[in-house]
DNA sequence: TTATTTTTTGGTATCGATACCATTCTTGAT
DNA sequence: ATCAAGAATGGTATCGATACCAAAAAATAA
């Protein structure tokens, strides 16, 4: 470990004998230097292994070439797509990624969100759409492009990329209902917390309501020391019990319904002749042939890349403040 | 979008009728400053919504409160969990975390390296133990901590945090001998890109040669197409066809192994019986007893926390150089 | 009371880059 | 040859905080 300082700029323009304003414009705009200089200057930067300090050069431009997102979890492979391909689309640019994850507690989000403007970053990227007052108006309070993502809200602070949660429960239920089954029930989603999994309940009870079906929700009280999966295995332990004739299932996530569908192999319950079952998510092992699960896939790294083209040109972003990428409805072999 | 500049400490300082650095005080060491003066620059920071500005704090302290890291990927559940327990002890103690992946290609290792120390973080994390010679240089001329992480290194440059994959992968090869397994295959890992498992199948074949037995590995060249899961189910395709007589199956993770197990199902053989099947990670599904997967389960959130209070903490972190956090093998049905 | 220490406070220089303006050097047009 | 327009270059102020030092105020000791 060296404790030698940093090397700074001035120490790259004496040995190339230039003006510091050179070195930093062979950086940023090196069309502007004439050749046999920049050449000069990038051998000084070799030789002295130079790395330009980014915290000053944001001070005096105001461009931190930061962005800030703050997630619920970085632990869901759907959503991890995302920010693969936020971060390197954003990476592409030069610019970087400050991540910040709430673990699904609101109450985390204004804490996060001062901590991530205390960078000044040039764009936030948002996972939630219901904020608190506090985070309004701190993003009220700010020039730069704010994207909320995932669920597309009904009125956007500033730009909004992803789908519709509601539409496509409302689709899904459909679809269970155009397959004939009479009694269907949707799994989970149904803590305030996540947010995302409600609306894609209400879209299923739209559904249901609109053919005149009773709609059966189940957990209808927090369930979080659960993981998807095994929430889903707990399903008939609830629900199946409760109301046996039950023909068809709609889970909130993929992992719910292979969790549904582990335990409905186990107790011999026969899919799809007794039992339909749906995902949510495209997760990667639901389209295994043993699983060749029903889901509806979303588009994950589409999603990032919209936002990091958004964040890096907001006033397209703007143009059309709701960017809706819209998601598929894959019927496989459990509908 | 309100356009107005950033609040200042400057503003917060006139209101407050105090100097700036009192304001810098209020936030930085509170017990230094008398309760009066305290409570009314408290209450000009709200009034004003003031959000301290953290480059220029950086800029003036050299401390940037911002620690980097470098990950192959986000998108592994076992992975993120690491990255979750990082980033939310990192954020109690008021820093944040900048991070970058590399989706498993290491010469973009050096870019993203650069691109971090621009910022001047505070200390820096790393997934990867093989370095180029222009990472190893960087990292020597810089002088804050340095953390390795997951597989340890056996020369590490600062400071490790992990456990041994070639001691976990000996355990299971072990493990799959004792059991009577007279065939025993490693499958996966093969690729010079995924170092952790190439460690993991070191092990295996020092396990096998221990015992007198012949190493049986596949794929034996590039298969960077297909996900985990995929993999494993194409390893019938490949090994089986070749090698018949195998008996046991190691796999190079979770996601493989339980490819394979889809995939035995699907042929009726029958597991543990015919075949054992071991898996890597402790990935959530494999506990399901649909699956019931023998595994070696990994300290991904206690990583994640270790490697925290190292960079918070570089001279305690330093005075064992390497944090060997250990594996437990899980000995579930399939073995 | 006076001397001495401790606490509280503010002024000014500073971190390392970029913005802005002024200057010099080219190039081409007249 | 003269001038205008543009390219290349550098000097200096500046961004917003903290470090460092000095001064003022308060508390304690003599």
């Amino acid at each position: 470990m060296g404790k030698e300082k940093w090397v700074t700029m001035k120490d790259v323009a004496n040995l190339a004998n230039v003006g510091t304003i050179t070195v930093s414009r062979v950086l940023r705009t090196p069309q502007k230097v004439s050749e046999p200089k920049r050449k000069r200057v990038l051998k000084a930067i070799e030789e002295l292994g130079y790395v330009p300090d980014n915290t000053a050069g944001a001070l005096s431009s105001s461009k931190s070439r930061v962005f800030g997102a703050i997630v619920s979890t970085i632990n869901d492979s759907v959503f991890a797509q995302t920010l693969d391909g936020l971060s390197s689309t954003l990476r592409a640019a030069g610019y970087e990624l400050l991540l910040t994850s709430t673990n699904y507690d609101p109450d985390v989000e204004e804490d996060a969100l001062r901590a991530l403007l205390a960078r000044r970053p040039d764009g936030i990227v948002l996972t939630s759409t219901t904020h608190s007052a506090g985070v309004s108006k701190l993003v009220e309070s700010v020039s730069i492009p704010v994207v909320e993502i995932w669920q597309l809200p009904s009125t956007p602070l500033d730009i909004a990329v992803g789908f519709s949660n509601f539409r496509a429960g409302y689709d899904m239920g459909r679809h269970l209902i155009d397959g004939g089954r009479k009694n269907i029930a949707f799994l989970g989603g149904h803590e305030p917390k996540n947010e995302r999994g409600c609306r894609r309940r209400d879209g299923y009870i739209a559904a249901l309501r609109d053919s005149g079906m009773v709609p059966i929700t189940w957990p209808n009280e927090d369930q979080d020391l659960l993981s998807g999966i095994e929430l889903g295995a707990a399903f008939f332990e609830g629900c199946l019990n409760e109301t046996p004739k039950i023909d068809g299932v709609m889970c909130v996530s993929d992992q719910v319904a292979l969790g549904v569908l582990c335990e409905a192999r186990r107790r011999n319950v026969e899919v799809p002749k007794d039992l339909a079952v749906a995902g949510f998510g495209g997760f990667e092992m639901s389209t295994q042939s043993a699983f060749d699960l029903t889901t509806i896939e979303v588009p994950g790294m589409e999603i990032g890349v919209a936002t990091a083209k958004a964040l890096l040109d907001p006033d397209a972003g703007r143009a059309n403040k709701v960017i809706d990428l819209g998601y598929k409805l894959i019927a496989r072999g459990t509908t």
